[in-house]
DNA sequence: TTGATTTCCAACTGATCGGTTGGTTATAAT
DNA sequence: ATTATAACCAACCGATCAGTTGGAAATCAA
């Protein structure tokens, strides 16, 4: 009963994330909001209730959809050494590619919002332990096949890994030289091949 | 001649650089800079003429005094792995320590202003190919001693150290439990023992 | 003491901020 | 066809945004 919206809500709701991504929170006004939504003003707030409401909604759909695009080879069950490297290596190829000036969503967030905004910083704090348990779970799957010398704390290296994604992020979207990223990228592998046995 | 100014401008300045390291640049108005810096906003304009120059006068001023305190040390001539330990343990006790929210300006910068301004991302460049150059130069001094195995590329090593200050400031500013700082570091200091002979 | 110079200060500008409201329109159940 | 319901839409809200202006006040040289 009652008229029915013309918008889909999954819909504008990427699209809400796409300007976050791209401009932060403090960035992105409410009206650019409702233009790149092709959303009524109206309908925003009656949907969402407030800009960060939004934007807490952004975040748990980039969490859902994009970090497992990106993360996902290195999350499934069998993960090992080779997904690692490639995870490394795509983010190396993704110097000033284009959409790499939006970087990550949730390392955005929190240099811009985690410090003033507790909602902010939980996301945060999840996705940090996501990746690195990933990290930690292709490690410990490379070991149980005997692929690394003893002694590797695996906890402690799937913290560094996902630590270095943050720092990979925050040259990516500041759009430095490649060969920045790039010589980065091979310390990195590095680092991965002296964990081997 | 003519009036005196009630100010001094390298006084007002460190004032409006700590505002916008704790903020951000979107998130500080001319208002709350009025305020903080103690100043007349007419003042403000005559001095700086804009908030993004003022912003700039900030970023130059964070590059030459407050990088010079963290990475100093490791700045020296004779800087060597110590000092690389030193400067990675010395992040890694700031996580969640009073002050550690603001993270480093221009990190916060090369996320929120770098892709869309183009003088914050020569500030960043210049950052980041400053620190790694330190860290490369303690790596060299290392192998000069024959402390490092043979075949480490200190180039690729430095930028790598670098991207990973990059990971531990975004921890900081989030402040997100100070077990994943430390892990990281764990990890860090782990890759650094690695490259020795 | 006068006059030139420069800063100080409050009040102001038009634009935009996030968010609200009341009337209109479209739909589904009756 | 009528009615209840809910979305649509533009116009509006006070607050704040970055930046400007004109006159008062303070200082210097003469």
């Amino acid at each position: 009963m009652g008229r029915p919206k013309t918008y889909d809500r999954e819909e504008i709701a990427a699209k809400a994330m796409e300007l976050f991504w791209l401009h932060g929170f403090n960035g992105t006004s409410t009206q650019a909001l409702v233009e790149h939504m092709q959303i009524n003003r109206y309908s925003l707030y009656a949907e969402f209730g407030s800009k960060q409401r939004l934007y807490e909604v952004a975040l748990a759909r980039y969490e859902r959809d994009i970090v497992g695009h990106y993360f996902g080879a290195l999350e499934t069950a069998g993960a090992g050494l080779q997904e690692i490297r490639e995870v490394i290596g795509f983010f190396a190829a993704s110097a000033r590619q284009p959409g790499s000036e939006r970087g990550c969503l949730l390392c955005n967030s929190a240099t811009e919002r985690a410090p003033h905004d507790p909602t902010s910083r939980g996301f945060v704090e999840a996705y940090v332990n996501r990746i690195a348990k990933a990290f930690r779970q292709a490690l410990d799957n490379a070991a149980g096949k005997g692929q690394l010398r003893p002694g590797v704390v695996t906890e402690d290296e799937g913290l560094f890994f996902a630590s270095a994604m943050f720092g990979f992020f925050v040259l990516l979207r500041s759009q430095v030289d490649p060969s920045i990223l790039r010589g980065a990228a091979r310390g990195a592998i590095e680092h991965l091949e002296r964990l081997q046995s």
